[in-house]
DNA sequence: GACGAATGTCCATTATATCGGACAAACAAG
DNA sequence: CTTGTTTGTCCGATATAATGGACATTCGTC
């Protein structure tokens, strides 16, 4: 109700403030003064000094060398590994990231929407000399990665159009996907169960993505393999094999009934 | 300055009372509903209603099922994900603990100080049908923890006499480990690089712990095995192998020099 | 050493966040 | 149906938190 005026001045509060300063030290990714948060997110100087401070009494951020520098704190820490732990998706996909892992030799991973964007949730590098490896959390443009196709299945066109921004169909090399193509690309991937393509993001790698399903029969996230390109090509029988093998028992833990089962029952049933 | 009077009425800061609702979240485990959480942590029930909007809007918190429920939320997660990421300790540990953990096919834990009390940092539970296993970040007594002897070897006797709570000597069984006899443990610990004993919180497991150094020789944390009684004794010495050399190579990395190496070049050098 | 920029501290002002308590809805028990 | 409990919402009073700006200190550069 008291949303209409946000252009004028107006004391914002700290505990927005407060994970505001949060936010963007995560993504700055290294420790930083109170005075550089301060011009980083836009707030008054004094008001940063005073939050920085009580999140270092409360051990929600830490100092980090011998000069003012604060970052993100073990406290947070703890609170993130209570969540992940009380929540069922990451605690099964921990166990099962890591077989996938072993099993291939290359990096899996499992994705969920963040809002708007895609994000890399729980990652297991495989155990090659090199490996390829991705920042957790951080958040990448929707159609830029195989995930993308599966993680909006359950929109309508018109849906999908209003939910990604449009800035996001322009592509790392500066060339842009359009919307009716990647739409089709979705289509096709619910059809078939999987999306494969050779990485938009980078040159060598070839990315493998199969959706895990919830009750409702959404996609509320995928299984990922992210291999060097020639590995993947030649594998990609059995990587798609584990993936879908993976991620289906996921999906029936998180009480989805299969699909061509269901859909039998359903139109027996009704 | 204004700590004197904390006895009568004083309006807490949203902040404060907004971590201490996480907290009370972290350690009850579960979703709650907001009535619950002020009546557990003593707070108004209009602030815990407002400041749980509050943080649900941030995404620090979510709703957990149909009814009121919340808990932790994926933000939180991130936030963590970023500090164990960017902090030395952890990213290494982390790849170390896997390692161990194959080779010995026994849980492996990183443990630190949290406060005045032990926490289990990182873990990695081994492949073993039946795996121990503990709560990331649980405060436990530090007497009661075979890491507990290292982590305070820095200390003086009167330091680990005011540090560690005098009810903290009290074993979960109900005996009381005489002080004296613990300092002794941790003064020998120190000498022999590395602490082993049938777990006090358990019956049926052998406890292994090495100590991390840090630049300034300080032990900020431990490499521990946790093993059922019988393989621990019967693989005694190759566990120890393992944990030390794993140990070893943390303490480098954080820029401590060699124990034997140092004391050596110290003498000759003054 | 002198200068400007960057960084940290302190304070008074005033918008507002916290709190108590009133109210309503949902629910259970008798 | 009545009664008591639990749960969620709303609102006014006032303690106080957020802010801008003045001041002090450190730093790098010439």
């Amino acid at each position: 109700m008291a949303e209409a005026q946000d252009t004028i001045n107006r004391r914002a509060r700290g505990l927005d403030r407060a994970f505001e300063i949060l936010d963007f030290l995560r993504l700055q990714r290294q420790p930083l003064r109170p005075n550089e948060i301060a011009q980083g997110i836009g707030a008054p100087r004094s008001s940063v000094y005073e939050l920085v401070n009580l999140l270092i009494r409360q051990g929600i951020i830490e100092y980090r060398g011998d000069d003012g520098r604060v970052f993100l704190g073990r406290k947070l820490y703890f609170l993130g590994a209570a969540y992940a732990e009380q929540f069922d998706l990451m605690r099964e996909s921990e166990h099962l990231l890591a077989r996938i892992a072993e099993e291939t030799r290359e990096t899996a991973q499992m994705c969920q929407l963040e809002g708007n964007k895609y994000a890399v949730v729980l990652m297991n590098e495989g155990s090659r000399p090199f490996r390829i490896s991705t920042n957790i959390g951080e958040p990448v443009a929707i159609p830029w990665t195989a995930s993308g196709r599966l993680l909006v299945d359950h929109m309508s066109d018109d849906e999908i159009l209003a939910f990604i921004p449009q800035e996001d169909f322009v592509l790392p090399d500066g060339a842009r996907l359009e919307p009716s193509e990647f739409i089709a690309q979705v289509r096709n991937a619910k059809k078939e169960g999987y999306f494969t393509f050779n990485s938009i993001v980078d040159s060598f790698t070839h990315c493998f993505a199969v959706p895990v399903y919830d009750a409702e029969a959404i996609c509320i996230a995928t299984l990922c393999l992210v291999a060097p390109k020639e590995d993947g090509l030649r594998n990609r029988d059995a990587y798609l094999r584990v993936l879908i093998e993976g991620a289906s028992e996921l999906s029936e833990k998180l009480g989805y009934r299969n699909d061509r089962a269901a859909s039998a029952r359903t139109a027996a049933g009704g």
